[in-house]
DNA sequence: GTCTATATATTGATAGAC
DNA sequence: GTCTATCAATATATAGAC
């Protein structure tokens, strides 16, 4: 690689890294792009020569956080669908991972949420984000009903509500500055009541 | 009520349904104060007359609706806090309520919804929000607490988690348009997963 | 109280020199 | 590729006539 490249390089990560952070300080929709390249120490037009827009540095930043998360959110590889989320240990395992995803990229995840979230209502984005983002639930689910498993519901609304708990928890947590959360106790906790809950009835 | 006030006032109301109009359709977001005005037929200026901003209007659309939701989401008056969410039937009742009010007022609950994500993340306005709506939740599991069952974590959390699933679910059901779904499936799906979530352990 | 007209402030985006 | 300078488009809010 090139100096110049190299250099370009260097300001498209800065540039990212300062998203990154304005984001998890004052949110993705009240962030703009002045701001970024302000905190970057770069020029306005610079932003241009890397990105389209606030969404398309956004989508770089979650692929640079997938790749990083590697194996952990493994839900359009190689994933096997042969998971019984009825059983606590492999429910539990789930959880833990999109918790820690959540905890661990919170910037990151926050600003996805808050883009889905200001769309237009009638795009039906924040619904098709969250089957989307579900899929690999509502695999598992379908294993389990064919397992002779007895559910509480359809497997693609069960795997959303879901999600929706987990989405809409994780950025409320997130959020909550000055409290501090015992993630391995909310991660009991949401096992726990969900575990119950697609189990069999009483 | 003099002329000049009724005038005032059908200024006011046509203000705030022309807001609800556009909140449902563009979001509360994307609904500038200059649409809100056309859309109702008035100058700009005259808006600043009845609210000082968009924010205050949303709250005098969200206080129209808990007057008319009467005896519906009761949860700031005389709701007895002698409900045993561990019931079916109790719980059934709870999720209806809330669930009804999504849908039904879905333009003032999705501009709730969109107002708390848009602030910043550090605000930690979604966590308060979110154990706000949930306290008359909190009181109930505290009370089944009480009765001696063994609830799946700290009622403040699991109260949280409800809460989170409910209102994410319904904003991204209300969003996704041209599909249709069957309100009293869902009602029992949430139902029956949260039901056997909060009972007795295996 | 409502209107027209406009001031003020932001923001996204681009042109052209270096 | 990066910079400075600036345009164009919005959006909030106010002033003053009616």
């Amino acid at each position: 690689m090139g100096v110049r490249k190299a250099k370009a390089a260097e300001t498209r990560a800065a540039l990212l890294e300062a998203a990154r952070r304005l984001f998890a300080e004052r949110g993705y929709l009240n962030t703009k792009i002045t701001d970024i390249t302000k905190e970057a120490g770069r020029a306005t037009g610079s932003f241009y020569e890397h990105f389209a827009g606030k969404e398309e540095l956004l989508q770089a930043l979650l692929q640079g956080m997938e790749d990083r998360a590697g194996e952990l959110i493994d839900t359009t590889t190689v994933h096997p669908r042969e998971h019984d989320l009825t059983d606590r240990a492999q429910l539990r395992d789930h959880i833990k991972v999109s918790w820690t995803v959540f905890r661990e990229h919170a910037p990151v995840v926050s600003a996805l949420f808050q883009a889905m979230v200001a769309d237009e209502p009638g795009s039906g984005r924040a619904w098709n984000d969250l089957v989307g983002e579900t899929d690999f639930l509502r695999r598992h689910l379908e294993y389990s009903a064919e397992q002779g498993r007895d559910l509480p519901g359809e497997p693609e609304l069960v795997a959303a509500a879901i999600g929706a708990m987990l989405s809409m928890l994780g950025y409320a947590v997130n959020s909550a500055r000055g409290r501090d959360f015992d993630d391995e106790a909310v991660i009991d906790t949401l096992t726990d009541l969900l575990h119950r809950g697609l189990g069999p009835r009483d």
